[in-house]
RNA sequence: GGCGGCGUAGCUCAGUUGGUUAGAGCACACGGCUCAUACCCGUGACGUCGGUGGUUCGAGUCCACCCGCCGCUACCA
């Protein structure tokens, strides 16, 4: 009997697709909860993995005239290195369904609840879309077609295996209202008791006609289906019916950290397998928040998914992971932008953090010869100490309640307060007074609450605690959480200053194509942009200007003056007659004396250019919108 | 349609059980400092707290209605 084991899961992804920043963000931040749980000397298994069987998987493969595994396997590698290699991900485990561990587990759980009666032989009524082989629920339909081609399904009616869910909604509900820590936050807890209110159906756990899963046992026409076969990955992992020491000290989980689009699903369907199987419930099941694309959901098909590895490969590991961390506040959405990455780290990693150990090193440097001075407590102020010993017990707290975006804002307080204190007690003033006492309680606070900070920030950045060390003179990595507390002996250590910690990012946000989104505006500034079809009348070279055209467009109504800098790449011949998309409503401006009333529409990409036309012609003055 | 939530400075958001001049960070302006990564520190400006009408001595904070936005409303991982 082990002692008691802190366990930590992500969702199982889905590898049909490359991951993105998104999956990186849930990961990250069960990676951060894990670390922290180490640091206190809790034992931890934190668990993530891939989610390997399925209708979806099967026909990616067919399409590239593989086996489903053979697709999956090098999806799955590249998610474990180098996705989570380089993000530092610290799984204990990472679990893949296809697993024969997995295999057992779940078809003995199924043959259990085929016994025991929960599990019954029934008929599934369904829609199948015949060129895509796909089958859809009705609530999918899209007017009663297929929603992937818009082609008419057919309906399929085929024997299925159900999940009594419905004989267990009851007690779930009770039990939800005893707990209010199991769904969090708290506006998931309201939905999904509305939800299970408004009554549960039975769940099909079977199909037919997919045979990437994993069978049922002693019926091999039917394979388990999808949640039944992902949400038990938690308790194969824990060593359920294969490893009863890890079992019994693992389980239940303590987080199941997932995305709010699937807390359903963690709340409803699993509780309930672990009723039906006696099992007790995890603690919490926390959904996050997305991170959003400027405004969008992020998503492959959406084609505005952002790739990690490129994200790492340009600002590195510890300015990411701090962005994601910090940017993204508890249960809310989040917000992905380029700039907003910079700007995090340029202010707070570089200017606040790095900018901090780089002043007092050089202050150590230069009024203590480098060598680290020792506290003299009775005349200390005490200022920063007591600053650190807050900071110290509110990350315990914040850790504790999943808050990792408050951990890490009151640990930068403690940064700022440090940085502050430096104004105040001016040490080049004190050394000028040769106030040796002071001066050196000064220095050792400083120097102090940046080997404090090395600690506190262990669980979220991985490179950055051990290079402030170094720079301080420390040798030992963090260890202990408890070593964040005031009061080391320095002596004999001196500081080695090195190059910044973090190089502020210079970054031009008119370079950056993508996130467009970030300036988002409504659609009632886009109504202040009058856009009219207009026809070009004439057409002539500016004397003087290489690139200018002064053209006459009628708009509908009049004649306007128009001076466009396109004259490289069209013939002033070529435009005669030709409509193009004006903006009526811009104020005029000069160039080269005429007055240009208006602005013709071209796109460009990489010094080609095209004016943007109708496609079809329409009377001038035509609106567009 | 049903249930729930949100709308507070240019941006992201805090605002406890209704109570003196509505806050933070970022951005902006000005000033200071020089140990430091053009950094840091200070000061300032900016808000009809979505709208209307109530309750109250007093409402961002309670009630009603309206406008706008969002989430959930089952078998996709």
């Amino acid at each position: 009997m082990g002692e008691s084991v802190w366990y930590i899961t992500t969702p199982i992804y889905y590898p049909s697709d490359s991951l993105h920043v998104g999956h990186a963000y849930t990961t990250v931040a069960a990676d951060a909860l894990a670390r922290y749980h180490r640091l206190v000397g809790d034992r931890v298994l934190f668990v993530t993995g891939t989610d390997e069987h399925g209708q979806k998987i099967q026909k990616k493969a067919l399409e590239k005239g593989q086996k489903p595994l053979e697709f999956v396997t090098p999806i799955v590698k590249f998610i474990r290195d180098p996705l989570w290699k380089r993000l530092g991900i610290s799984y204990d485990d990472f679990i893949r369904t296809t697993e024969d561990r997995h295999r057992h587990v779940v078809q003995q759980i199924f043959q259990r609840l085929v016994e025991q009666g929960d599990i019954y032989k029934g008929i599934y009524e369904g829609w199948y879309c015949l060129p895509d082989e796909s089958y859809w629920t009705e609530s999918k339909l899209v007017d009663g077609n297929c929603p992937d081609c818009g082609r008419p399904v057919e309906k399929v009616t085929q024997e299925s295996y159900f999940f009594r869910l419905s004989h267990y909604q009851n007690r779930l509900h009770q039990y939800i209202l005893d707990h209010p820590e199991f769904i969090q936050p708290t506006s998931r807890r309201h939905e999904m008791l509305n939800f299970i209110e408004a009554g549960l159906e039975d769940l099909s756990v079977s199909r037919m006609g997919v045979s990437w899963g994993i069978p049922v046992p002693g019926d091999p026409d039917h394979v388990i289906y999808v949640w039944f076969d992902a949400l038990t990955n938690y308790l194969t992992a824990a060593g359920y019916l294969h490893d009863t020491d890890l079992f019994q000290s693992a389980w239940p989980a303590n987080v199941h950290l997932v995305g709010k689009e699937i807390v359903r699903f963690h709340t409803v369907i699993w509780p309930i397998i672990l009723m039906a199987l006696d099992l007790p419930l995890p603690d919490r099941v926390f959904g996050h928040g997305w991170l959003l694309i400027g405004q969008a959901k992020m998503g492959k098909s959406l084609g505005n998914a952002v790739d990690p590895v490129e994200l790492f490969d340009r600002y590195g590991v510890d300015p990411l992971r701090h962005y994601l961390l910090r940017e993204v506040p508890f249960g809310a959405d989040g917000s992905y932008t380029e700039a907003a990455l910079v700007l995090r780290t340029n202010v707070d990693l570089a200017n606040d953090l790095g900018n901090l150990l780089s002043r007092t090193t050089a202050m150590i440097d230069r009024f203590h010869q480098g060598t680290v001075p020792s506290l003299d407590v009775g005349s200390d102020d005490g200022v920063l100490a007591k600053e650190a010993a807050l900071v110290y017990r509110e990350v315990e707290t914040f850790m504790n309640n999943l808050a990792i975006s408050d951990a890490l804002t009151s640990i930068f307080r403690l940064i700022n307060r440090a940085n502050k204190y430096i104004e105040e007690q001016k040490p080049w003033d004190l050394a000028k007074r040769h106030d040796g006492v002071a001066l050196d309680n000064v220095l050792y606070g400083l120097w102090e609450t940046l080997r404090i900070v090395s600690v506190l920030l262990t669980p979220f950045l991985l490179e950055a605690p051990n290079r402030i060390r170094k720079q301080l003179g420390l040798t030992e990595p963090v260890l202990q959480y408890r070593e964040a507390l005031f009061g080391f002996n320095p002596s004999g250590l001196s500081v080695r200053r090195e190059g910044p910690l973090f190089p502020r990012i210079e970054w031009k946000e008119s370079v950056t194509a993508g996130d467009d989104t970030d300036h988002a505006i409504g659609v009632e500034d886009f109504r202040k942009l009058d856009f009219r079809v207009g026809t070009i009348r004439t057409a002539e070279i500016v004397p003087g200007a290489d690139r200018l055209l002064k053209l006459t467009v009628f708009d509908g109504s009049r004649d306007r003056t128009i001076v466009s800098g396109i004259r490289l790449h069209y013939a002033p011949a070529d435009l005669i007659g030709q409509q193009v998309v004006v903006v009526a409503n811009l104020k005029p401006a000069t160039f080269k004396g005429i007055v240009s009333e208006g602005m013709l529409l071209a796109g460009s990409h990489e010094g080609e250019l095209s004016l943007v036309a109708p496609i079809r012609p329409l009377p001038e003055g035509a609106p567009v919108k």
